[in-house]
DNA sequence: ACCTTTTGTTGGGTTTACCGTACATTCTTC
DNA sequence: GAAGAATGTACGGTAAACCCAACAAAAGGT
């Protein structure tokens, strides 16, 4: 057999995220949804769906509406992964103006490999782990951007930071809790893994290692599986799961 | 008239950066020193070729050798000044392995924008200027990377970055110097620039404002021009002008 | 129900950037 | 200085993406 991993176009992986986000927003996409967003010629996205459906991602039939496959999601979610951490990036680490940060993210996504995206998705993450940079790390950054000339005094932002280092560092002895004891819309640290064996290691292999920064999304109605944002990547856990988790929130 | 600015197409982009560095290399850029380089068939090269002369940017006749016209080397600075400006912002914040990153350059440098790449060479600049950044970051980043466990821990590195401030800030009121002054190889960060009106608009035009980097590249056989490099930039300075920037050596 | 507008498709045509093959020129070497 | 190798060009052909214009289907209004 082939390849199973896809090699698509810069210009097919831009209908896939297309298709992607019109289906998050409404519930169907349509051809004119597509073209409009794209900005490209209604003949050009048929052809684009044609493409598509011929790779398995789409489930197209002339006239009807448009979804991705489970395949196609796969790609999708992949595909939005690596724009949101190049944007991420521009706006938390290089202070870009969100809006330019977004469009930029369109552009170089098709160009960034999968090693060095994961370089800018690890510096955010060490910008909220390292104790030089402080709260206030993008504003600084911004702050010299726009005025070259007056550096050079602001020796309070490094002792600031050390400050802030030190409170954090008090901190995490108090505040430890469990993955599953948190709210929606916060964000902690991770500490410790406890699960055993099998467990443990299915939650390491998600990225979720001591260290790394995760933000709770949802807890669905029933209370079990919950979403969290991981580096990025958006996981489902369960709460047992999650139990096992050792976090200092943030 | 139409536009000056040239819309090149990435892949006639790689056209230029090949023979400028070609060119660099050797005497001049033969067509198969450029299919080898950018491992395309040979046929391809001339039908680049072509497409590059009816643009002005080369001077080509068949069977001769290819030399960029003046406009050609412009956009090739630029081009240059794009990739030298992602790599070195790639291995020197990132820590991203050298190879890997020229490689990536190669692939980033016609999806970014000169916003964003401003933002670059500027981030690179303010790691040496920020108090915080001290003579360690990429490598603390680069640990950070490969041990996302055992962070936290490195306290002392906040604190030697301070000191490291510190010592930097004492060192400034002795070791001004002007550019001048400087040896090929030596870096040095702008202080003041003393010139009057019409001089000093033209300095800091260049990209030469106070807290700036610059590194001294040559220095002309009689004396006079010396070259630099600015952010990335390669500038021809007369020594007149060179005298009105007060320096500090790094 | 019918007519109009909106939406979607098809087919033909363009541009860019490749390749392969065949022919042309230059260089090398004896 | 002529044969053979290396280098360079020209000509057709392919594939991806796009467009426009003509036709087809679906949706909406009266």
């Amino acid at each position: 057999m082939e390849h199973p991993e896809e090699n698509l176009s810069a210009s097919l992986e831009d209908y896939i995220k297309a298709i992607a986000t019109i289906s998050a927003d409404k519930q169907a996409a349509r051809p004119k949804d597509i073209s409009l967003r794209l900005g490209v010629n209604m003949s050009s996205v048929t052809g684009a769906l044609h493409a598509l459906s011929d790779k398995g991602l789409i489930n197209y039939a002339p006239y009807e509406i448009v979804t991705l496959t489970d395949k196609g999601q796969d790609v999708a979610r992949e595909v939005v992964r690596k724009h949101e951490g190049i944007r991420d990036f521009l706006t938390k680490v290089l202070a870009v103006d969100t809006e330019v940060a977004e469009k930029a993210a369109c552009d170089m996504e098709h160009a960034v490999s999968p090693e060095v995206l994961n370089r800018f998705i690890q510096f955010v993450d060490y910008l909220q782990v390292c104790p030089r940079a402080g709260s206030n790390w993008a504003e600084e950054f911004g702050y010299f951007c726009e005025h070259p000339e007056e550096e050079d005094d602001c020796e309070h932002c490094l002792t600031l930071s050390l400050i802030d280092y030190r409170a954090r560092k008090d901190r995490v002895a108090l505040e430890t809790k469990f993955l599953n004891e948190l709210e929606p819309g916060t964000r902690a640290r991770i500490v410790k893994i406890n699960g055993n064996g099998e467990t443990k290691r299915r939650i390491v292999d998600m990225g979720m290692t001591p260290g790394t920064v995760v933000e709770i999304e949802r807890i669905a109605p029933l209370g079990d599986p919950m979403e969290i944002k991981v580096k990025g990547y958006h996981l489902s856990l369960r709460m047992v799961e999650a139990g096992t988790v050792a976090v200092e929130p943030l």
